[in-house]
RNA sequence: GCCGCUGUGGCUAAGGGGUAUAGCGACGCCUUGGUAAGGCGUAGGUCGUGGGUUCGAUUCCCAUCAGCGGCUCCA
């Protein structure tokens, strides 16, 4: 069902002639007049024939928050054949919209109806202002959440208190932004474009306006950095000291497979699906399916637990075009994603702690922190693992929001923490996450032999230690903005940068120095390029600091002669001298335990395109 | 998805009913330089796209696409 409002300052109409779908009405309905009316222009369509008591009553409920919303005293309900090409039978469209007005009726509005299947000739002042004019598509979908009762939000503290949100003073910066998001539904309007987006222009990090909206595409430096980041994530769960099976999946996956498709209606309206005329595929919006298809084919022994599965998984899903966000919502995403096959809860729960410390660990490491929104999929998951809660609680020393989901609901989740950061925006933004699974092992077959050699089906966890790859670029990018509004250069850490040294040769005469430099430190692992173009010094230097270099060093006379560097230090905003060993000692230290990848793109300036 | 704002050479912008302007960048010549822009010159645009109004539209109107902001959404 299809429906345009115009909240009107007055509205006549008046029913001219019959089409063959008309019904039949008194003369003394076929025109009217009212005013401060809410005209409600509605298209019934064939996708709603099946379910016209959930299409009208969703309609019902818009249309009253509406009335209310802009302050109308009535509403019209308007038949109207023009919003959609796939319209219901006329005697479904009129059952619907009967209904539809019974249904205001009884919720006490004072609700009319226009003829249908006539041409009619109406006349509406719309008022204007900026909610006077909207549109709907009504889908009728199943209530996802029974509304046997309501989200409660409170806040957990490292005592084990329950504070309830009204009585709650205390908490970070970021705990109250997430309060004000989360529980009361409130978010501070960031006033302008956000920072970081300069930042993705200057790493060459934008949408791909030839796809779908959504899809974001990489320069050669945002696409070594998106590597870098995906190599990292790769290296954190492969140093966990757990046993971790890296695997390689397909991002589709058929409908006509139970467990995908019971998965799927889970997951709800943010599929995003491929047809190729015969299937209907799901494109996969995390590495759980590939996982668990794989998985529930391994022989698995008590005796290998717990172990780990791992994936950057490129994943879809069909967000809101409105609401995508360069770097943080898309809808090609790639999720790093780590699904730990545990034996029993107890187990379950002390690797999901372990995780957890992973993940503070890992925002404490580009200087950034994080405040916890813990679910709860029930009060039984909540009493389950409120211990386990409160002691990270006490671990970092804060306070967690908790967020119960009404009772009666069969999540496949007990317990999941979103863990936020708050950006420059002042908003709290969701990283890492880690969660309890209690249903997917069962949904997909997944099973292990226990001790007595009998089949039992894990508990999983789900965990993205650093985020999406998105997200930890968004984290870094917008750190940088930080550093910046703090009065200094905006630099990115050494291992990430895209540039670690700039090397300026002052002249033709020097070209070769700083190329044999460049090759020595290249050797050892370093980004380096050379700024070999006829520019004057001060424009090189300029350029090197528009770049973001890491270090830029000038090559001269001076240098060749005494082996000595005058280098720009970036993060220091400051000229150090040094040799080219104490450079490298230097990036070396920066850099250890980080992975390493060449330039994506010429080293010599003199080579390069302008992007 | 909805509402609003924006859309001018590769980039950043100015302008405005009579087919357009600057800076950066690119290219060429000169300059061979010491830490955030050396000098001179050249090329490059059917003003997002499609309609409409007009003698004439990049400018006004409508539609459409894209970007940003807000809303909604975020199993």
């Amino acid at each position: 069902m299809r429906a345009l409002y115009i909240h009107a300052d007055s509205m006549e109409f008046e029913a001219k002639e019959k089409t063959k779908a008309a019904e039949e009405i008194p003369a003394e309905l076929r025109s009217g007049r009212m005013e401060e009316v809410l005209v409600a222009f509605i298209t019934v369509e064939s996708g709603d024939e099946g379910k016209i008591a959930q299409v009208a009553s969703e309609a019902s409920r818009d249309l009253l928050s509406t009335m209310e919303k802009v302050g109308a005293e009535r509403v019209l309900v308007y038949p109207y054949a023009h919003l959609s090409g796939d319209l219901a039978k006329p005697k479904a469209s009129v059952e619907a919209l009967d209904l539809l007005t019974e249904m205001l009726k009884a919720a006490g509005a004072e609700a009319h109806r226009a003829p249908f299947g006539w041409y009619k000739s109406f006349d509406v002042r719309c008022k204007g202002h900026p909610m006077s004019e909207l549109s709907r598509d009504f889908k009728g979908k199943e209530e996802k959440r029974a509304p046997k009762g309501e989200d409660s939000y409170f806040v957990l503290t490292p005592e084990g208190r329950e504070i309830q949100i009204g009585d709650y003073g205390g908490g970070s910066e970021c705990m109250r932004a997430m309060i004000d998001k989360e529980a009361l539904g409130k978010e501070a309007p960031a006033a302008g474009e956000p920072e970081y987006l300069r930042l993705c222009r200057k790493f060459g990090i934008q949408w791909e306006a030839m796809s779908d909206a959504g899809h974001m595409c990489l320069a050669p430096h945002g696409a070594m950095m998106f590597d870098l980041i995906s190599d990292y994530a790769t290296q954190i769960v492969n140093s966990s000291g757990m046993s971790v099976y890296n695997v390689k999946g397909t991002n589709m996956f058929s409908l006509d497979e139970p467990a995908v498709k019971e998965h799927a209606d889970l997951f709800g309206d943010r599929l995003y699906t491929v047809s190729t005329g015969k299937k209907s595929f799901v494109l996969r919006y995390a590495a759980c399916h590939q996982q668990f298809a794989m998985i529930r084919n391994w022989n698995i022994s008590y005796r290998q637990m717990p172990f780990g599965a791992f994936e950057v998984a490129d994943s879809y899903r069909l967000e809101q075009s409105g609401e995508c966000m360069l770097c943080f919502r898309s809808r090609r995403l790639n999720m790093p994603d780590f699904h730990v096959m545990c034996r029993t809860v107890p187990e379950a729960q002390e690797y999901f702690a372990k995780l957890d410390g992973d993940i503070f660990g890992e925002i404490e490491k580009i200087g950034r922190d994080y405040d916890m929104l813990v679910n709860f999929s029930s009060r039984k998951a909540y009493e389950e693992n409120k211990a386990l809660i409160e002691g990270l609680c006490r671990l970092h020393n804060r306070d967690a929001l908790i967020h119960l989901y009404p009772d009666g609901i069969n999540y496949y989740w007990t317990v999941n923490i979103e863990y936020h950061l708050l950006d420059q925006m002042k908003r709290p933004r969701e990283i890492g996450t880690v969660q309890i699974d209690v249903g997917n092992a069962e949904r997909f077959g997944i099973t292990y032999a226990d001790e007595k050699g009998e089949k039992r089906h894990p508990i999983i966890l789900h965990c993205a230690v650093i985020g999406s790859i998105e997200r930890y670029m968004y984290s870094l990018l917008d750190t940088a903005v930080g550093i910046e509004r703090s009065g200094s250069p905006g630099y990115l850490p050494v291992w990430i940068a895209p540039e670690q040294v700039r090397l300026m040769p002052m002249s033709g005469e020097f070209a070769g120095a700083a190329a044999e430099m460049a090759s020595r430190l290249r050797a050892e692992g370093v980004r380096v390029s050379v700024d070999d173009t006829d520019a004057t010094v001060g424009k090189k230097v300029r350029r090197a600091k528009q770049d973001w270099c890491s270090y830029a060093a000038v090559i001269g006379e001076a240098e060749v002669s005494s082996g000595r560097l005058k280098v720009y230090v970036r993060s220091e905003n400051r000229d150090a001298e040094m040799g080219e060993g104490e450079l490298l000692a230097r990036i070396k230290g920066e850099t250890a335990g980080f992975p390493v990848r060449p330039m994506y793109m010429p080293s010599e300036l003199s080579r390069r395109c302008e992007m």
